[in-house]
DNA sequence: GGCTGGCACTCCCGGTGCATGATTGCCAGC
DNA sequence: GCTGGCAATCATGCACCGGGAGTGCCAGCC
């Protein structure tokens, strides 16, 4: 596998990408002489085309048609050629404050999903930051039933998480508030990765008519803050791009596109997957783990919260996508979200923003 | 508007019907004949079909095609002529005992939602039960910053939602508890739609120091309570159902289809309005409010809870539906919804919530 | 009077042939 | 090493055509 291009083939297959991205269509010797630039006749951009088919990264739909990039021609495109034009300040300060006019977390992980989508014109992903870096603010026990109770997280995000517990035996609403004043006691103001621990701590020094309600909040709390529950955790916007005109050509694929897209686990993997090789993380074609989305590109980026990776926002398009406009938008909106979120947890401090 | 069809006319809709949802293609007078045994020859049945398409019940694609039902048509079979074919005991127990299981309300309708658009093959819709008829268990206030205050309620169903406050003056630790107090001592135990009355009630009364807290949560408790969050109220599954061939022809159609299944709230309003003609409601084609949607049929049931009517389940699918098995197919889900649910809120069972 | 078989007609659909145009690969010449 | 020229390839659009499906109509039959 090659490593560099000369100087001219990368100027060629730099124009074919964005003719391509642009226009949709194959795109042929003259038409890039004639709109490119390129200073050289159509014979010889035909034989550096060749070159470059034969070395994999263009390739002909059929016989005289023009070249379309493939997968590695894309791919060597976003790592070589492709130049980072970031929103304008303008841009980004609107994107900012609409952000930031959000009520609550799930209000601007929605409105970031809005805008992305709208945006970018593909599909939006984003996910939910983990509870784990947050800090728990209050936990609340209702009593329901007999022997359920219910647990109620808040955290300082203002995320709000909750479960159910189902008791072996029956509890009284005066162990209720027991269980719940020592549990405040202890835990508010705790990171939510110790406060299992330190609540199962007070249940083994406990009188014993609260202590298996202790323990049973211990576990709740360790179940539910560990992972958000299901459907809590990633917003999937904008879907209806993915059937625009001129990315599909079969109904076959846009609707494996959209059974990939339900599959909220899959989809999230898929994301991790891609910011294993680096942040922002560009995935293209075959590179997804799902034959499905052969067609398909990723490009995601994490936001921060509390200085350390939090979530994660993203697009799925098809692979004949405009990656640096792309990853200048979900870099802005990952970026835009890491501020909007130091505005709702209250400090106000000022974070270093990435690039 | 002809009000019946005369016995023959009526068989042959209704053949047209049944075999142009299980083909997927025009049926002609010939096939008719050959495989649904309407006793008399083709020239007849040609006839028949003339003065069906002049009354308007079917259409012809184009000339020396067969007929298609128009809305008209399946409007006529869904009133007069399709056969109800309730599930069998078997899988009605199988849906129950699926949805019995679920651990809380979200999974609960999240389940639904799968095993709709599983079962039915469209898109499925299932709406939140309405918190109105609950009643609040307790308020909980969280300070999160100088002039932000998180308002947490809790209903005696298990259910947990939240509200952003954001003040114009500064409060206090104090405040907030003094408020939390006051708030829980008036209104623990009150129906949902009472609460905001006797919150603001409170407020009038209150020292000045809190009563703009108080206002707030008053008017927290009004907006927060009379309608769900957005994302939390709808459940959309299935979606990628309406790619599958054979529903839709031009991709453009799809993408509209998707298109309105982003809109929560027009979704909403679509089954409202669905349902104020009757329980269950069809709603075919050009019956529908959106002309979006016009190849598009809605099938809609609503489930109650605590003996009246909390909810409401559905599928959107093509207008070439099998309404029979659709209108069985929600009709079982959303009673079985409406049991598994009882569970739930009665004695031990636990439920759910959002966060 | 209503049903039926027969028949001419319409029109989609698939296949074929052809002209067009876009594009390519190659080569000889500069 | 680049360029212009040229033959070759092949999709695309169009016209044409025949088969087939389905229809509407009508005369005749029960």
């Amino acid at each position: 596998m090659e490593t560099k291009l000369d100087e001219r083939k990368a100027a060629i297959l730099k124009a074919i990408v964005q003719d391509y991205v642009r226009e949709g269509e194959p795109v042929g010797s003259k038409r890039l002489v004639e709109g490119w630039g390129l200073g050289v006749s159509s014979a010889t951009v035909r034989a550096e085309m060749a070159a470059l088919e034969e070395a994999g990264y263009i390739a002909q739909p059929h016989t005289s048609a023009g070249r379309i990039p493939t997968d590695k021609g894309y791919r060597y495109f976003v790592d070589a050629l492709a130049e980072r034009t970031p929103l304008s300040e303008h841009q980004r300060q609107t994107l900012l404050d609409l952000l930031r006019d959000s009520s609550d977390l799930e209000e601007l992980l929605r409105r970031a999903s809005t805008v992305l989508s709208r945006l970018t014109r593909y599909a939006a992903l984003v996910v939910a930051p983990a509870l784990d870096r947050s800090r728990l603010r209050h936990i609340e026990l209702v009593q329901l039933g007999p022997t359920s109770v219910l647990v109620v997280f808040i955290a300082d995000t203002g995320r709000v998480d909750k479960r159910m517990l189902d008791l072996d035996a029956p509890v009284t609403e005066h162990d209720v508030a027991r269980a719940r004043h020592a549990v405040n006691e202890a835990a508010a103001g705790l990171r939510t990765s110790q406060t299992p621990d330190v609540v199962a701590g007070i249940a083994t020094g406990a009188p014993p008519e609260v202590r298996p309600l202790l323990e049973a909040v211990a576990d709740a709390v360790r179940r539910g803050l560990s992972s958000p529950p299901p459907g809590e955790q990633i917003i999937v916007g904008g879907t209806a791009n993915m059937a625009a005109p001129g990315y599909f050509e079969r109904l076959e694929q846009v609707k494996s596109v959209y059974e990939t897209l339900e599959e909220q686990v899959i989809v999230l993997q898929m994301l991790q997957d891609a910011l294993q090789v680096g942040d922002p993380a560009v995935r293209i074609g075959h590179e997804l783990p799902l034959v499905e989305l052969a067609a398909c590109s990723v490009v995601a980026a994490s936001y921060d919260a509390a200085g350390s990776s939090a979530g994660t926002v993203g697009v799925l398009g098809p692979t004949r996508m405009d990656y640096p406009r792309t990853l200048a938008v979900v870099q802005a909106v990952a970026s835009s979200i890491e501020q909007a979120l130091a505005g709702i947890t209250g400090s106000s401090g000022a974070e270093p923003t990435r690039n």
